[in-house]
DNA sequence: TATAATAGTTGATATAAGCAACTATTAAGG
DNA sequence: CCTTAATAGTTGCTTATATCAACTATTATA
């Protein structure tokens, strides 16, 4: 097992990452924010210790976020009825929206960094991130 | 070409890097400081602007982190000969064995994430990577 | 030689993040 | 039940990280 292949690898995609977050973050709001916005539009509904363990945020500052974004009205809460303690979050039409903006600039500039890879290399592209994905899995977790 | 796919994998491998960085850099260095003394160590020699351009810092931002591991006696700086301005930058040995650290650790972490993978998916990760690597290139220069 | 460009530094400031103490609520053990 | 422990989230305080713009020194260019 060659872990300096691994190595050089992450040094890449992590400037590849990079780049892409300040295109595509290059709106109104942070990296962080734009995280929690993404992910709160992608599971509509979640709890603030469910971002805590997966983005790995203090959860003060992720209240802190939070709060901000409330009164921004990009998201609301909505206290659980079972447990007061936990309140589920919900982008609003305007966080939405601007979920819709952050797919909209992401999206774009992945096309442009894709826009000479042909069909062929395209699927290989996929089929690779697949594979990876596949293989390394979820023990991250841990 | 399925934009989404590649939008996955990016967050799926961002969170890798992220906890990768998060535990690899658990030493006395930061992430960028880390990045800088990663980078001189395997370009000894480089220029600040190098450094700027490559890792995207601020240039006030790396002058200050430079100054700071020189007196840490982490790097050192060559005012070169032709050009008194440009200062080549190189490890001093508490440098190298900073950097040899910090080499330990991420392999460490990364045994420890592909611990449980099998020969054959090894070669196949490795594969999966350069493919990538090779398909987009370094088109995200521009 | 005057002017512009480049490399890097410095001061002031803003933003992001982390820690620990705190409230409110729920769960668990005797 | 009732006391104690655990959990979700908030708040105050502090530090670390990053950005901007003005500045010096040096080199390239017209």
């Amino acid at each position: 097992m060659n872990i300096e292949n691994i190595r050089e690898f992450n040094r890449y995609y992590a400037r590849i990452l990079g780049l892409f977050n300040q295109r595509a973050y290059g709106l109104k709001y942070s990296f962080s924010e734009a995280r929690i916005i993404e992910e709160i539009g992608m599971k509509p509904g979640c709890h603030s210790q469910y971002l805590v363990d997966y983005l790995k945020l203090d959860k003060g500052y992720l209240s802190r976020i939070i709060s901000k974004l409330e009164q921004d009205e990009v998201l609301y809460r909505e206290t659980n009825k079972c447990d007061s303690r936990i309140k589920s979050l919900y982008l609003t039409e305007k966080g939405e929206s601007i979920f819709n903006e952050i797919n909209g600039v992401t999206n774009k500039y992945l096309n442009h960094l894709l826009k000479d890879i042909s069909e062929q290399d395209s699927k290989e592209l996929i089929k690779a991130m697949t594979s990876i994905k596949t293989i390394i899995g979820d023990q991250y977790e841990k």
